[in-house]
Formats: structure tokens, C-alpha cells, sequence
DNA sequence: CGGACAAGCTGA
DNA sequence: CAGCTTGTCCGG
């Protein structure tokens, strides 16, 4: 090996080949093959495209090829140390977020956008050092983020992509240097006031970094689905963290993840200007009602959908009705003893805890009476009832239906459907939750804040309390915390009982979890490093605990690289 | 991943 | 034993 010679590491930009290359840098690309940039490679019979993560001056191998050309720039090199930080913490490949911190098309250079004329707002003393923002569901985002702006370049990041480019375009309308992201990766590159985008946009270049904003922090659709699962809030924290800036995370109903995060540094409105920012929560006590298993199709449900002039829309969640048992003596809804989830009722008849595993005999949590009853119908036939009750025509939305579908209906049409209909329907007065319980009691360690996550769509769909905005939450646990949360336009309310579940059940954010599947997973977590704990499996799938992530992270990388039959979900959503 | 090559199966 | 499928390994 001459004297001097270059060599780059690289990645391949190939599915599933997890492994990095070492090629010679020729003497005339040596100003352009840097940390991050984008190259062609020759791998075995083909030319591939790959980052370069590395560079050396020397490498054991002395046969080595080189680099066919240099195709463009790439990410940042602290971004490329970062997605090596998002493999390790998410147990995945580096070539993901890799990808996700590229251009979707190949870039030359970065393109410098010409300032603009404006007027710096002052000075915000808001969380100087970032935080939590906590701001009501009817509040414009922009509000908040704007006293921010003048700190210099901001990185903003919104669970939905389509309302990331509605903000873009507000923001240029104010005059701001904007990028909307993945698109404008090349002008966010070269410096703008705000680079803005979906998930993966915190992953985008931002030249002079002031600071992150992560929008709608408890939106789900922050996580990818797909493995590796990062979370665009803790890749945000990280980033900040590392380029020395603040990270103000932004929800209505923000995670206790992000709480735990914030410690002390948390901004929430009054009182007032949080009622205020809400609709007006009612809460529907169904233990009212004569009979149990009374229908969904309640007097108070009735009463809106007679009322001419409000536009309604039922959510019905058809899954889990099986989970939802009433005593038959006292009423009281039958739930987990520990963990206070919905149970099923097994064959056998004893109560099966979907969430935590707990078994019991069956028998009334209040009253202990063995007389239990299934509730919970279908949407189906649901529609049937509501539809008898009224002289105005009910619409099922369906998940596959069209958006002609909502357009075409009836003008007086009540829409009724699953969650998606949150999302189909584009305008209504009032949201009913038919059987509310079912998202309360649902199988999922992080049940309660979604189901006030399911509020706060059905809130930003009707508007606030002043405009005639309505929300009706059906009921047999009135006194649930995510209720009075609603009701109250608060929730902080939720913290306490949320922080006190997760640390008797040792769940995020007061563990580290991950869930391993797969044909080979039994296998691979043999022998377990004794940093992690490892339980199950329960449905085919082992649970991963460590103390914090950092442990966890490390102790799977001992575990050595995931053979074919296994899948790890770091931070898994179903638990 | 995708190609190379080896080992196993089938039909005449 | 050619011809084809299936599996495993490797790439710098």
C-alpha cells in the first residue's frame, strides 16, 4: 500500500446486507468522498450505490478496490454518528437511517436560499433551554413554535406530512426562508430559517442547527411501524442533545416519555386558556342505564343525532368487544385485577389479562358476584339501531372506504365508523365515543394515552367549546383518569395514575423494552447477558427488559447480530 | 441483496 | 448425468 493512501468505509446501500466495505479513495476525489457522502461502489459482480462512514489511512486488507465515482452528498457527519447511535438503540441497520437522513434524489451540492426580509419577533424566554410545551388541541402549532424562530435555524418535525407542508406554507407566508422536507433537502442543506417535515425529517440536514421542535410529540405515527421502530421524538432529543441545542417538544397530551425527559422544564397554559382550547367534553355514564347490557344506542346519543343542526360522527372501535364483561348484580364493568386492563373471558371461564398476563377466577372486582355478562355490539349493528332511532340517513365509513364516500353522503348524514372515520370525515360539530370503555380497557400497555389521543383528534375535528364544538365519551368508568382528563380539558390529570401503572407493571419510560419474535428467537437470546431480563414466550414472543436504554441497547449487541429467524422490536407499540 | 456454486432430486 | 430446485456463503 502506497504512502498516504485514502481509504473509505462504506455502506452499501443494499437490503439486508449488514456489513460495511473498505475501497481506495482515488487521488482525484479526494475533496468529495467525505464522511457522508454518497459513492459507487464495486460489490462482488455489481456496482452498488454507498455512504462512506469512515475514513482511515490504512486497512489490514491490502487488495482492495476502488471507489467507482462519487455520486453526491449525504448526510452531515454527525448525522452518520448518529444513525450508528439509532442502530445500536434500536437494535437495526445503519442503512435505514442512512436512507432516511439522504436526499430522495442524488444532490451536487447544497443550495443556499437567498435571505429574506423579516422582522425578528423578540426573544423568547420560553424554555430557553427547551422542554415540554404542552398547548391545547384547538391551538394553532404555530403560536407556539413562533417565538422560537428567532433563536436561528429551527428543525421541525410533524407526525403527518401533508400538515408539515400546510405549516411550510404558512411559514413562507410569514416571510420565513422555509424547506419542506424530504423534498427540499438540497435548500435545508445550504441554510434556511425552518426546515420542516414528517417523521423522518429529523433525520434532515439543517445547516446551523438552533434548535428541534417535535409537533404533536404523543402522535403514534412518530415511531416507524417497520423494524427498526425509531421514534422521531428520541431521535430529536438525541440530536439536540449532541449538537449542543435545546428540543422543545410540543403535544397537548405529551408522553410520559417526554415528561420524564422534561423533568422540571415544562410550560402548560392556565387553566382557562386550556379549557379554552378544548371542546366541550360530556361524559356519557352508561352505569346509569337500567340494564348492563343495555344497547350503545343511548338517550343522550339520541338526543344529538335528533338535533338537526349538529353534524355527528360515531366511533365505534369493533375490535375488543369481547374484552368488555359487566357484572351482572352491581353493574360495575369487570377489569385486571393489577394491571385494571379489560379481561376476557376464557372457555374455562376464568379472566385472562391481555396486557399483563394475570389470571383469576371469575368474579365481580366490586361485588364479587360470578353472574358476568359480555357486552359490546358491532358497528354493523349498531348502524341498525341508530338507523331505526333516526329519520336521517347513518353512514358507515369503513377503513377502505373512499373519500367520495363522506363527499356523496347525505348532507344530514351521521357518519359512524372505527377510529379511521377521525380521519375520513372532514368536518363535524360532535364526536361521540359509543363504547369509550373499549379504548380504555384495550390490550396495550399504552392504552389510556391514546385513548385521550383518540379525544384530541375527535377535538381538533369539531373545534372548540366556544364554536359549538362537542365531544360525548360513552362510559361505564366515569372516574377513569383519561375521562376526568377530557372533561376537564386536563391532562395532567393522567400523569400521576399513568407514572404509578408503568412502574408497578417496570414499562417504559421506567424500563427498557424490547419484544423478539421470530423461529430462531429462543435461540438467540440464549445464554441471556445478565443486564437483561427476559420473559415469555407469550404468543410466540419474548419481552426484553433492561433497566434504561442505553443497558438494553448494549445488551442485545452482546447477544450478536440477529441471525435470519429473528425480529426485534426495540420500543415495541403491542404490548 | 443477488450471484456463484454446491448439494440434492428427478427423469430417461 | 444433464437439468433443475434449494440452500448457503460472500462481497473489500
Amino acid at each position: 500500500m502506497s504512502d498516504g493512501a485514502l481509504i473509505a468505509r462504506v455502506v452499501p446501500d443494499v437490503t439486508g446486507l449488514d456489513k460495511q466495505f473498505d475501497y481506495l479513495v482515488p487521488d482525484a476525489m479526494r475533496s468529495t468522498v467525505r464522511v457522508g457522502a454518497v459513492v459507487r461502489v464495486p460489490l462482488g459482480p455489481r456496482k452498488v450505490r454507498a455512504w462512506v462512514v469512515e475514513l482511515l489511512s490504512t486497512s489490514d486488507i491490502e487488495t482492495l478496490k476502488p471507489i467507482v465515482s462519487w455520486s453526491g452528498i449525504g448526510p452531515e457527519p454527525e448525522l452518520v454518528d448518529l444513525a450508528g447511535w439509532a442502530a445500536h438503540r434500536w437494535c437495526g441497520r445503519l442503512r435505514p437511517f442512512l436512507l432516511a437522513a439522504s436526499a430522495p434524489t442524488l444532490v451536487k451540492r447544497s443550495v443556499v436560499a437567498p435571505a429574506a426580509q423579516v422582522l425578528a419577533p423578540p426573544p423568547s424566554s420560553l424554555l430557553p433551554h427547551g422542554g415540554v410545551l404542552r398547548i391545547p388541541p384547538c391551538t394553532d402549532p404555530l403560536e407556539a413554535i413562533g417565538p422560537l424562530l428567532s433563536r436561528g435555524p429551527l428543525l421541525v418535525v410533524h407526525p403527518d406530512a401533508e400538515f408539515s407542508a400546510v405549516l411550510a406554507a404558512r411559514l413562507r407566508g410569514m416571510g420565513r426562508r422555509v424547506a419542506l422536507l424530504p423534498r427540499d433537502w438540497a435548500i435545508a442543506a445550504g441554510g434556511v430559517d425552518v426546515a420542516i417535515g414528517p417523521r423522518s425529517a429529523v433525520w434532515g440536514p439543517c445547516a446551523g442547527l438552533a434548535g428541534i421542535v417535535v409537533l404533536d410529540e404523543h402522535d403514534e405515527a412518530l415511531q416507524d411501524e417497520r423494524s427498526p421502530t425509531w421514534h422521531a421524538r428520541d431521535v430529536a432529543l438525541e440530536r439536540a442533545r449532541r449538537a449542543g441545542t435545546p428540543c422543545w417538544l410540543v403535544s397537548p397530551t405529551p408522553t410520559l416519555e417526554a415528561l420524564t425527559w422534561a423533568q422540571d422544564r415544562v410550560a402548560a397554559p392556565s387553566r382557562v386558556t386550556e379549557r379554552n382550547g378544548w371542546p366541550f367534553v360530556e361524559v356519557v355514564d352508561r352505569n346509569a342505564d337500567e340494564q348492563p347490557t343495555s344497547s350503545p344506542v343511548t338517550r343522550a346519543l339520541l338526543d344529538v343525532c335528533r338535533d338537526p343542526a349538529q353534524r355527528v360522527v360515531c366511533v365505534l372501535n369493533t375490535k375488543g368487544r369481547s374484552r368488555r364483561l359487566v357484572c351482572g348484580s352491581c353493574k360495575q364493568l369487570v377489569v385486571c385485577a393489577s394491571c385494571k386492563a379489560g379481561v376476557a373471558q376464557r372457555s374455562d371461564g376464568t379472566l385472562d389479562c391481555a396486557r399483563c398476563g394475570a389470571t383469576r377466577p371469575a368474579l365481580c372486582n366490586t361485588c364479587g358476584s360470578t353472574r358476568l355478562v359480555g357486552v359490546g355490539v358491532g358497528t354493523a349493528r349498531f348502524r341498525d339501531e341508530l338507523q331505526a332511532a333516526l329519520r336521517r340517513p347513518v353512514v358507515e365509513i369503513t377503513g377502505d372506504s373512499t373519500a367520495t364516500a363522506v363527499e356523496t353522503a347525505p348532507g344530514n348524514a351521521v357518519f359512524i365508523g372505527t377510529e379511521a372515520v377521525l380521519h375520513r370525515v372532514t368536518s363535524a360539530s360532535t364526536v361521540v365515543f359509543v363504547e369509550f370503555d373499549d379504548e380504555l380497557l384495550a390490550p396495550r400497555f399504552r392504552a389510556a394515552e391514546e385513548a385521550l389521543t383518540l379525544v384530541i383528534r375527535a377535538a381538533r375535528l369539531v373545534g372548540l367549546r366556544a364554536s359549538g364544538g362537542r365531544v360525548l365519551l360513552q362510559t361505564h368508568m366515569p372516574r377513569h383518569e383519561v375521562v376526568l382528563a377530557a372533561q376537564h380539558a386536563d391532562p395532567s390529570r393522567l400523569i400521576a395514575p399513568e407514572r404509578e401503572r408503568r412502574s408497578q407493571l417496570r414499562l417504559p419510560p421506567v424500563s427498557a423494552l424490547a419484544s423478539v419474535t421470530g423461529t430462531n428467537a429462543a435461540e438467540w437470546l440464549h445464554p441471556t447477558p445478565r443486564e437483561l431480563e427476559v420473559s415469555g414466550p407469550s404468543q410466540g414472543t419474548w419481552l426484553v427488559r433492561a433497566v434504561n436504554w442505553q443497558v438494553l441497547g448494549d445488551g442485545l449487541a452482546l447477544l450478536g447480530a440477529k441471525p435470519r429467524g429473528v425480529r426485534v422490536e426495540v420500543d415495541p407499540h403491542r404490548v
